[in-house]
DNA sequence: TAGGCCATCTGGTCCT
DNA sequence: AGGACCAGATGGCCTA
């Protein structure tokens, strides 16, 4: 199966039919105008130059490559580089697609690079969240014994928070509260929403994410003012929980875009 | 028109 | 030796 005839580019602009010419390209493109022109001994062009920037020098000891091997050669670099870089593309619109941005005609498609910022910091913030949700499952079970008796059952629970973080827990659960949540519904919609992760990430919506994407970009736990409280989900607010400290080291990382 | 983004080509380096 | 990976260079397309 050959990649080239299966292009993913999503730009017009990637001439897949070079393919058939990537090695006129070669002979033609500035780079190796220059290069031949730092060998160039009369102004010969076209074959001629093509023969000796294959490798026709006189002086030279080893045997010369067949001009049309040099070719075929390159073809084949060139061919495996760009489904490399295909797969490359690929794996960054499967990214895309699980991102929590608007989809649909209307909307640009996020550049590389925003993909990947967003990526971190959608990470940053579901791990956010999960930290939060050890600290109301903490709570609910009344202290540290309760759940580490259910760590030792789920290894990948750690214990309680410390004091110092549950200090915030009454605001949140206040602020839980009033939009009617409990926090074995929390458990519930966490457990619930644990099991369809691997392939249904929370959508946008879901996570109530109204702001535009530069502000997961620029912000990612600055989501005060635009975050939405849903009843029995976990929040990542800064209301509702102080930054954990990787998270907010990172944030002095944050990007500039 | 400048700047951003991208695809492609290319040569170098490292690994198997 | 061949392939994967990487970074630089280049040119095209698009938008503000």
């Amino acid at each position: 199966m050959d990649s080239d005839s299966g292009s993913v580019c999503s730009r017009s602009s990637s001439p897949d039919l070079v393919v058939d010419d990537s090695a006129g390209s070669f002979f033609s493109n500035k780079m190796f105008q220059t290069y031949c022109r730092e060998n160039r001994e009369d102004n010969e062009a076209g074959q001629g130059r093509m023969q000796r920037c294959s490798g026709g020098g006189k002086t030279k000891t080893r045997p010369e490559p067949n001009k049309d091997e040099v070719q075929d050669l390159r073809l084949k670099v060139n061919s495996r580089e760009r489904k490399r870089m295909h797969d490359l593309n690929q794996a960054m619109d499967g990214l895309r697609e699980v991102m929590p941005y608007a989809h649909g005609p209307s909307v640009r498609k996020l550049s590389k690079i925003s993909t990947l910022l967003l990526a971190r910091n959608y990470i940053l913030m579901l791990s956010s969240s999960l930290e939060e949700m050890k600290k109301l499952v903490g709570d609910v079970y009344g202290g540290s014994a309760a759940v580490q008796s259910r760590t030792a059952a789920h290894p990948t629970i750690t214990p309680a928070a410390p004091t110092a973080h549950l200090s915030l827990h009454p605001l949140a659960h206040s602020l839980h509260s009033l939009v009617g949540s409990t926090p074995s519904a929390a458990l519930q919609h966490h457990t619930t929403s644990t099991a369809a992760a691997p392939h249904s990430p929370p959508s946008a919506s879901f996570l109530g994410f109204h702001a535009p994407v530069q502000g997961l970009l620029k912000d990612p736990l600055h989501l005060t003012s635009s975050y939405r409280h849903f009843p029995g989900m976990p929040c990542p607010c800064s209301l509702c929980q102080p930054l954990p400290t990787t998270t907010s080291t990172l944030h002095n990382l944050s990007m500039t875009k």
